[in-house]
DNA sequence: ATTAAATAGGATATTTTTATCCGAAATAAA
DNA sequence: TTTATTTCGGATAAAAATATCCTATTTAAT
């Protein structure tokens, strides 16, 4: 489904989303131990990320990566994935067509519409926030 | 969401059961062709499905892959993906949790469940038959 | 100014996936 | 029995994804 750089990505955001609202920034190194991934990969996505200005870097001494305290209920999930993955898990044809629509569809085209409709409608209106406030709570976990 | 293979296997599943409903075997050249395909790598997705039952071979001259015309309405995409992908699709956790269950959500758990379990039951209720006929009708293409 | 701590980013390594190649075994037809 | 055709399967190769390493740059505190 996603890339593993993906995963990495969206928990390593919501575990920022925690820190930071609890004004705390985070180094790559706590954020791998609590996500239980590669440190220096998992660097890069960040890297990724404040690019795509999902997360924000502060450089040097007591800097980190963070996430501006009134954008975590804004940004969604499909920020991420985008930023990381691109679209092509909504947009891409299932069976790797180059051309796939409507009126050239492929063999499982309409069988996959509603499918690929309800993951996108749901990665656009997952905030960072509630899975934030699933991982506070208990309700969810990052690792193990 | 499919791998490459995944998606050799199942666009070939759909020519061969065509070309089996018309008493035609197939070689993994002609195969290749009309899917669009790397042939070698097409033959040993073959030699998968072969294993894994879902389509027959017959080697030496006049040989080739075939599916038994009175199959074509029983198999369902899940034994396609099952035999080259396995069952991580739906099985597997949406961010790569080693445990993700109920009691030990990751958290996109049960955001993922409705559209893993839409996925499933397409993916098990759907034949090669219906794939074969939109083919034949010219309702879907298998490549460009 | 100096130092320590942190991100940025290029280079490289490893692993997995995708893809190719070739010889052996099977089989139908001549 | 010979030949041509075909699948099978092992050995490689190439490309992409995942992961590591190292140095430069930035910056807060002393």
């Amino acid at each position: 489904m996603f890339s593993k750089a993906c995963e990495y990505g969206i928990k390593a955001s919501i575990f920022i989303a925690i820190s930071s609202s609890e004004g705390k920034r985070v180094t790559p190194k706590e954020i791998a131990e609590e996500i239980n991934s590669p440190q220096a990969f998992t660097a890069k996505i960040l890297q990724a990320l404040v690019k795509h200005d999902v997360i924000n870097s502060v450089k040097g001494a007591y800097g980190g990566f963070e996430i501006d305290k009134n954008q975590i209920n804004k940004i969604k999930l499909a920020q991420i994935v985008n930023a990381i993955d691109g679209d092509k898990i909504y947009r891409g044809c299932g069976l790797g067509l180059e051309k796939c629509d409507e009126n050239h569809p492929c063999p499982v085209h309409d069988k996959f519409k509603s499918i690929r409709n309800n993951l996108q409608f749901m990665l656009e209106h997952t905030t960072l926030e509630e899975l934030a406030l699933d991982i506070k709570s208990g309700a969810s976990f990052l690792k193990v």
